[in-house]
DNA sequence: CCATACTTTCAAAACATTTTGAATGTAGGG
DNA sequence: CCCTACATTCAAAATGTTTTGAAAGTATGG
């Protein structure tokens, strides 16, 4: 195959697993994501090992993990008994899947530790010393800030969570360039 | 000190140092950025390996990355040989200044692959045969793709960087909740 | 309903990161 | 301009994560 073709793929791969360690996923996760993307057929796990020069079960393991996050979908082919994958090819839902099932978690919980920590601090108020209620007054102010910061964090999420832009912004951008 | 002071001040160090694993930094940054917010004064680098039981060269690098990142600053105690700390409070000043330093780069380096990706694979195509031309359009879509999220990414990130949010939204958050 | 071609699992090994603390460097008070 | 109390560095040790491959499990074509 020409010299540009593989070039472009390594890159592409190389990059979709960079990004994938920056979004607290294991790098393979990435490499075979990317593998995916830049296959016009659907790949097996022998396939996908062979190309990423890694064990069955490393790929094994890390397509469930992608599988799990809604980045690769199965692909049944008739004939075979391989499972046979491809890679979910609309980024603005992976973006939405990882967005749903961890942000979103994470910033819940942060809000509801914040919560009960106000309430700690507010109903032990009556047995402080003087001394602990002004640093319990401390607490207070800074339990705000952050729970200010989370409930802006949980608006934003939920705002892109709730927008629809798959193929509308590709649209967009296809106009701003063209 | 009263016990709740104690459950409180714990929980959020925890949560901070879970907070800051998430954002791909070290726990301990995020540790010592927590026990720094949580005092009405300035810690010298003994109070935090006292408070946090960690050894004093984990908490001069962590605290050296901390500053690096904008998140604690240096207070000068006058007739006094220690250097002392205290968190940057504003936490929309620290989410920026992440957001600057590395989301920013890491879309700027993804379209710069991108773009050279594209460039190959045009100034290619001449050389290619006709099943290599097939793929190298498939390619050409799918940087299309790539190219439209993060530039749609890119706008998102500039557009928060542009913003000043930190006083305007607590007041805002305060009336929703008032 | 086999036989077998595949996938999954999991414990051990390889690898990577973090932590420690003793040795070294540095600066501020006297 | 020392002396010393502090901060920093860094190599070794501890800890954590990922990868591997052989063994176990599963399902499908015949």
């Amino acid at each position: 195959m020409h010299q540009s073709l593989h070039t472009v793929n390594d890159s592409t791969v190389a990059g979709l697993g960079r990004l994938a360690r920056f979004f607290g996923f294991s790098e393979v996760m990435g490499r075979l994501y990317g593998t995916l993307l830049l296959s016009p057929v659907p790949l097996s796990l022998d396939d996908l090992a062979e190309r990423l020069q890694i064990s069955k079960g490393s790929v094994s393991m890390n397509m469930r993990a992608l599988e799990r996050w809604g980045m690769a979908l199965e692909v049944w082919m008739r004939g075979e008994r391989k499972k046979y994958y491809e890679a979910e090819p609309d980024l603005w839902q992976v973006m939405r899947n990882v967005l749903t099932g961890r942000e979103r978690r994470e910033v819940q919980l942060a809000l509801e530790v914040l919560d009960d920590s106000v309430e700690k601090l507010k109903s032990a108020e009556r047995d402080l010393t003087p001394q602990e209620r002004e640093l319990a007054e401390f607490y207070l102010g800074r339990m705000d800030d952050l729970q200010a910061f989370f409930h802006v964090a949980q608006l934003a999420l939920e705002t892109v969570l709730a927008t629809e832009v798959s193929l509308d912004f590709e649209e967009i951008t296809k106009f701003d360039i063209g």
